[in-house]
Parts: structure tokens; C-alpha cells; sequence
DNA sequence: TCGTATTCGATAAAATTTTATCGATAATTT
DNA sequence: AAATTATCGATAAAATTTTATCGAATACGA
């Protein structure tokens, strides 16, 4: 099955992926049922979403979670990438700490800082380099994606910098927002976005009770 | 103007703040125009979005950028909630330290951690308690949101803790999918579903290149 | 073996979100 | 002063996303 997949989707596939790789069941099969409630979703939409990219289910029964979780693998690994980081302060140890990425097909390779006491180490296990290492890197091995956790006043040099040296793909956690060429992707990264629609269901809940 | 507002558009919301604080423009006045290039939406969008929260905009030249600033602050700040951090890890410790929210309204008070080396401690200026300390502080304080950046292993339980001192929502960093009561908002911050989208986008930029 | 319950997949309906269009208005230019 | 231009606000259309419904298929228990 290859249906257009819309990002609304494309968002909740790695959830799907997680949510059945850490699940402590033992069944051999798992149902779009199950899933939803273990999520909070609508059965509907979670059928929906799995129809997408596979076509096993079966009644009564559900999927193959062998299988569903293959399909999920293969799909979302088939856009395996490398990406460097800018920035290996505190935000930036985390993602490079992260390991939920690599059960996504994404690999951060190395990291750069401008801080002499962290170039030549490893931090989890990744290369710290000087950013002036930056542009050969990314060259020479290829890199398509760039990660920025830097403050924002450092955002827009660092994007251009990163863009010179071939990145197409910026994933931008500093609240910055970089002008960077048409064909570009530049995905930003706003906890505050994200905080905001979790106060507002806070008092919507605090209200219904009233 | 007090219109019903939609997810989609309160996401946007802090986004057009930030955008107004950072810009380094001179101007009185900024319109919807300059907004939706500036972050790469519609002008009808930006222009529809912010009519939900205000009605000050003048033919020709836009919003009174001081008032809409104003306006953003006031309504996204209305929302004004203190919230705790368990697990003050590097991501913890980033988010303890980032500057942005507090520019939305929002406070991370304390965090809590079982490492020895940290209880006691001031992280970004945020005293650091035992877990133990927990429930007291929470009680004492009133506070209703909680940040969970912990390995997985850990979010359940520490969800329930939570819960159980009077916390409402919960912002949960953990690849882990907790259960709560119907009454508590959780929102899942999932990085993997971020990156899945910015890696699908990358591809379709590539693909149509050639 | 047969009926029942559960789930799937597909289609259709509803809801939400984005985008387009257009008249009105205020600043700017001629 | 009049024409032009940029922008707003509102309404309508289009697109997307979610939710509901229903027949078909399969396992399970009587």
C-alpha cells in the first residue's frame, strides 16, 4: 500500500513505532484497537494511518507486530540520514545522548563547539570538532541535515555557514528565526509552541470542571 | 476580538511573539505581510490568526507592533502557570536554562533529581530538591504542571507521583508513553516525530530537483 | 459446526484548517 | 486633490484531517 502519507501521519508513524517497540505485551499480533487506546487516538485514525504503509491486517486479530513494526522500520528508515550538530552545550549533549534516533534511521555523526575544552573530545560517543572543521566535514562525508542548538544570536551565521558547506536540511532548536534559501528545509523547533497548547488544555480541562 | 481559537493557530501564536520581539526592525507599524514572509506562511493566515486575539490592524500599514506585542503577551500569558522539572539530566538542564519561556509566561520553579552530587544545588538559578521532596513541594507551592526529562524507565512512576501531588498536566520528554487518569493533560514531546517530517520534507526537495 | 464478537478496510460524512477573493480603508505619490 | 498602492477584514471556496458507519473476514466459544 502506497497511498500519499500526510504529515499529520507521517507525525504519528515514529509514535506507532515506539509505542510498539516499548509495549510489555506479549501478544503476537496487535490491534489498531489497541494501539489507539494506548495512545489516546481514534481506533479509526490509527487503521487509517497503518493502511498507509502496509496492508496486513487482519480480523479479528489485527497486525502482525513482527511485521508492523518491519514496515515502520523500513518506511522511516528508508530516509535514513546523517546529521551534524552545532552547538554541544547542554541541549545539544542531550540530542546527541538521544538514542531514541538511531531506532528512527537517523544518526548524529559528530558534534561542533567553539569551546577548546570540549573540541577533540567525545561526547556520547560523538566527535566534538572546532567549528572552523566545519565546512570540510560536512563535505567530505556528505551530510545533508544540520542540527542548531546554539543561541539565537549564532542561529543565522551558523545556518549559513552550515548551507555553504552543503546541508540542505536544518533542524533549528534556537528560538532564532533563519532566512535561509528557497530549497532549504528548515524545520524550527518552538518549545514554547508546544507549551502553550499544553497550558491551554490545562485550563480548558480546569474549566469543564467547574 | 474573542473568537475561538484553534490548535493550529495557538501553535503560531508564540511563534509570531518571537518573531516580533527578535526582529530587528525599526518600524511603528508591521504588517501581516512582513510576518507570513518573515516565517514563510500565508498572509491570509497570519492576518486570520491574529484577528482572533486582536482588531487593531490599519489599512496599509499593519499592526502597531507595541500593541501587538502587548496583546500576545497578555493573551498568551493570561495562561500564566509555574511548573517543576523531574530529572535534572542535560535535557532537563537545558530546558531549566532556556530563557525563552519565561518571555511566554511560564516558570519551571524547581527541579528534582535522585543524583546526591545535584540535590541542593542551583542549576540555571533553580534550586535543585530530592525526589523525595516531591509531593511537599509541589502540595506547598500549588503547582499544576510537570516536566518529565527521564529515561523511560522512570516516566510512569514518576507520572503517578506527580499526579498524586496534585499535578494536572504533564509535558513528557521520555520516549514513554504514560497512562493517567482521564482528567490530566499529558503532552508527549516525541524528537523522532520532528525529525521524521523534516526528513520527509528534505526528500521531497530532493526528489523535486531532479 | 454454527453463532457471536472483534477487527479490518473502505466509503462517506463531518469537522477543521488553509487558501483565495473582494470591497473597504488609509497612507503615499502624482 | 485625485489616483495609486498596500493592507485589512470578511466571506467563501478548497483542501486537509478526523470521525462515523457498514459490510466482510476471521478467530473463538458454545
Amino acid at each position: 500500500m502506497t497511498t500519499v502519507i500526510s504529515k499529520a501521519t507521517l507525525q504519528r508513524l515514529p509514535v506507532y513505532l515506539n509505542c510498539l517497540k516499548s509495549a510489555a505485551d506479549t501478544g503476537e499480533y496487535v490491534s489498531a484497537t489497541t494501539l489507539a487506546n494506548r495512545l489516546g487516538l481514534g481506533e479509526v485514525q490509527v487503521r487509517k494511518d497503518l493502511a498507509s504503509i502496509c496492508d496486513a491486517g487482519k480480523p479479528k486479530v489485527g497486525y502482525l507486530k513482527k511485521e508492523l513494526i518491519a514496515v515502520l522500520e523500513n518506511y522511516l528508515g528508508a530516509d535514513m540520514n546523517d546529521a551534524v550538530l552545532v552547538g554541544v552545550g547542554h541541549l545539544g549533549t542531550a540530542l546527541l545522548a538521544y538514542k531514541g534516533f538511531e531506532e528512527y534511521g537517523f544518526k548524529i555523526v559528530a558534534g561542533f563547539d567553539v569551546n577548546p575544552a570540549l573540541i577533540g573530545t567525545k561526547v556520547a560517543g560523538k566527535q566534538v570538532f572546532s567549528v572552523g572543521e566545519m565546512d570540510h566535514i560536512i563535505r567530505r562525508l556528505g551530510i545533508r541535515i544540520g542540527i542548531i542548538t546554539l543561541p539565537k544570536e549564532y542561529a543565522q551565521e551558523t545556518a549559513d555557514k552550515l548551507i555553504g558547506a552543503g546541508i540542505r536540511a536544518i533542524w533549528n532548536f534556537s528560538p532564532a528565526y533563519i532566512t535561509v534559501p528557497e530549497n532549504i528545509v528548515v524545520k524550527n523547533e518552538n518549545m514554547a509552541s508546544s507549551l502553550a497548547v499544553l497550558s491551554k488544555q490545562l485550563k480548558e480541562v480546569t474549566e469543564a470542571e467547574k
